[in-house]
DNA sequence: CCGATACGCAACGGTGTCGTTTCGAAAGCT
DNA sequence: AGCTTTCGAAACGACACCGTTGCGTATCGG
């Protein structure tokens, strides 16, 4: 973790021997509390900026030592917090590449479509020039994972013929990846069921004519 | 404007004949200094809600007061600051489709780098839709000429032939600036020059085979 | 049982912003 | 001139957080 062993870990002290505690051990369950508190503020539309520690220790039903004891301060708790979170993503068919990237591109549109994505996008987006170590940590559990399973999907592609073999496999990464975020970020209401298939085609087949 | 006329407009007040303001009038200077001092601060990073009346006052150089007695809240005076920006566009060549795309994309990435215009972007990713009114605005004066400038290449792409006769143009413009959107905002320092140029390229050709 | 530590809670003094008010000094009109 | 309105500046009381401290209680090891 990060600040986690401001006195001591939750069960360190390896090669001390005697080093044990000795006191009551912290709470894991307010551990949990509190990150999940940061969490739904975070998801709420707060930035992490707004964030205050006093709302997150209310939240959370925990007194404000509880949270200072463990981490000494806002961006260490919310890059812990970040690093809790998983990134469920769609098991893909595997049987066409085109199929494949649809089903991951109707998810990501999916998940634009609810609340809690559409703030920690938000974040993502605004809060990364001003927390780099923060955004460090989100793009590597949310972000990253899911440019991968695109990016998987495309090599194997390139791979077994399904793609020309000289494709910029970034650029079509970016280009499958920003064409949905720019829909779902600006695209006004024009999110149809097909959108996914669409970009998708039109990512394959290209524009230009023949 | 939105809430210019609290008192009474700056000149306006045609029709009630004896209507002028009779006192001494409002300094035009005062209010170029807010709006200019409001958009400097978000330009150094601040968010919507980090935005304090207090600091836009002290940038300005003016009295609080000269500033409540324009705008009953901040959420207007940003909307009328927003509203003031103008969007320098690059001039396209219209000698060939891929060429004006490529001239707009590269625009759009020398625009990213740029502070500035970072900070308006993250304004209008992360606060979108904590203020709505606010976006409209934005997405008005911002983003919707960008948008245009590449629709109407695409558009005329396809009606003169350069490009397919059925193409998405939508989806085209999504991709394109989606595209970019992405690199410039997660693109792992792989900002290169000949981006706009592979970008363009491979949404034109497209990557299926043949 | 004892010592040690963590718990939730409430309070501390300090800071920053809020929106309003008061002030003396411009700056316009008649 | 006199009147009106705005100007910048300063102060107001109110509130929200800050990070810290003390309190009484709970929970561990020895």
């Amino acid at each position: 973790m990060t600040t986690q062993e401001m006195t001591h870990g939750t069960a360190g002290q390896a090669t001390a021997g005697a080093g044990r505690p000795a006191g009551r051990p912290r709470s894991e369950k307010a551990e949990k509390a509190i990150i999940e508190a940061t969490l739904d503020l975070i998801a709420e539309g707060m930035g992490v900026a707004e964030l205050s520690i006093e709302a997150i220790a209310s939240r959370a039903g925990v007194g404000k030592t509880t949270i200072y004891r463990r981490w000494s301060n806002k961006e260490d708790l919310v890059a812990d917090s970040l690093a809790t979170l998983k990134a469920p993503l769609p098991a893909v068919g595997g049987v066409s590449v085109r199929d494949d990237l649809i089903t991951l591109l109707a998810a990501m549109q999916n998940e634009a479509g609810q609340e809690r994505t559409r703030c920690l996008m938000n974040i993502a987006m605004s809060d990364a020039d001003r927390y780099p170590r923060l955004m460090g940590r989100f793009v590597k559990v949310a972000v990253e994972p899911r440019r991968k399973a695109v990016r998987d999907v495309v090599q194997r592609g390139v791979d077994n013929g399904e793609l020309r073999p000289d494709t910029d496999v970034e650029v079509a990464l970016a280009t499958l990846s920003g064409a949905m975020l720019w829909y779902t970020k600006w695209g006004n209401g024009e999110l149809t069921d097909d959108l996914a298939e669409r970009i998708v085609d039109q990512v394959l087949s290209g524009i230009a004519p023949l």
